[in-house]
DNA sequence: CGCTGAATCTAGCACTGCTAGACATTCGAG
DNA sequence: CTCGAATGTCTAGCAGTGCTAGATTCAGCG
């Protein structure tokens, strides 16, 4: 109830509006009841990330029912529009540096879904090349472009160029396409 | 001077230690005078930012002197060295919602001069790509890389690879090289 | 000397995350 | 059925934040 209380408040009027008595006040608790629940503001927010990412998981799974050439496409679209869409949850996510842990054994299941997602999308492309370090490249590109076009630092109008590049670049297919 | 202790400051303690009162003792000064020459705190990061920008240009010319096929390298190394060993100003530079104007003519010449010195460095291995748009996606990787690793959510031990497989991506030679 | 205007200061506002201690309510043991 | 204990919640407060109003100091000039 606190952690949708909380997405709910930072997707409405941004992370900044997400204090500890705007929270208690929407959750209809006093402020020092969050700290029973929760260790601090961070814990909140970490909970809130961690939830996102599961919402990121599904979509992308849902997004791998498309199959063949296109899948890459389709997990690249899925992940931007969700950047776009949900702009505080990504923050959460991927911006804010909220210490959760990535890489290890004790990462939340989410996370590892949402990667393991990406990687199922990358692999097919991969040919020689590791799929793991591919996809954590292939993540970092959309998540520049994400980030950059988020914070107005990229041409509005070439997004779609963007995108086109970004899988040209990636796909063997694509290269062995070129003249 | 007020510009060069918030960069000290942040530098040394990160962007949650620059507080108006720090900052102010710092330059001894009493804080409102702080006031009398920015507009507020937000506009003394977006100073410090733009004269970051003016330094990561200056080592990405310095880059720039090798020449040849390892170009797109080095200006990869300069900008993601930059990135590791300025974590702060890279922060207020790329990372804080700053709203400095990115694409405009009114954006600082030090922005459009670091942007500039990527492109250069892109545009011998574009082919029939649009270089400006080329130059936006190999920004958007290196800062995705940047800001994650940054974020301890790549694999350590794998940044020399996750560098070769964008600059394999991205460099025609590369792909013809292929069998 | 007297004055003006710029520069600086002290004091304070409304807000933040967080916590100590008081209070009420509920539950289980006798 | 009673009564102590445990649980949950509250009010009040601390130290810190960005920012500002008003008083004060001090230089240069007629």
């Amino acid at each position: 109830m606190i952690i949708d209380a909380a997405r709910e408040l930072a997707e409405e009027e941004g992370w900044d509006a997400v204090t500890t008595r705007r929270l208690a006040e929407k959750v209809e608790y006093s402020q020092p009841v969050l700290y029973s629940h929760f260790k601090g503001k961070d814990a909140i927010v970490r909970a809130v990330a961690v939830q996102g990412a599961g919402e990121l998981a599904r979509q992308l799974r849902k997004a791998r029912a498309i199959r063949g050439r296109s899948r890459l496409r389709a997990a690249a679209e899925t992940y931007l529009e969700f950047a776009r869409d949900r702009p505080a949850l990504y923050d959460a996510m991927f911006v804010q540096q909220v210490d959760i842990p990535f890489g290890t054994p004790e990462a939340p299941q989410e996370l590892a879904d949402a990667f393991g997602e990406l990687l199922a999308a990358v692999e097919p492309v991969a040919g020689d090349r590791d799929p793991e370090t591919l996809t954590e490249v292939f993540w970092s590109a959309l998540h520049g472009i994400a980030t950059l076009t988020h914070g107005k630092r990229l041409r509005p109008d070439h997004h779609e160029a963007r995108l086109d590049l970004v899988l040209g670049a990636l796909s063997l297919a694509q290269q062995e396409d070129r003249p």
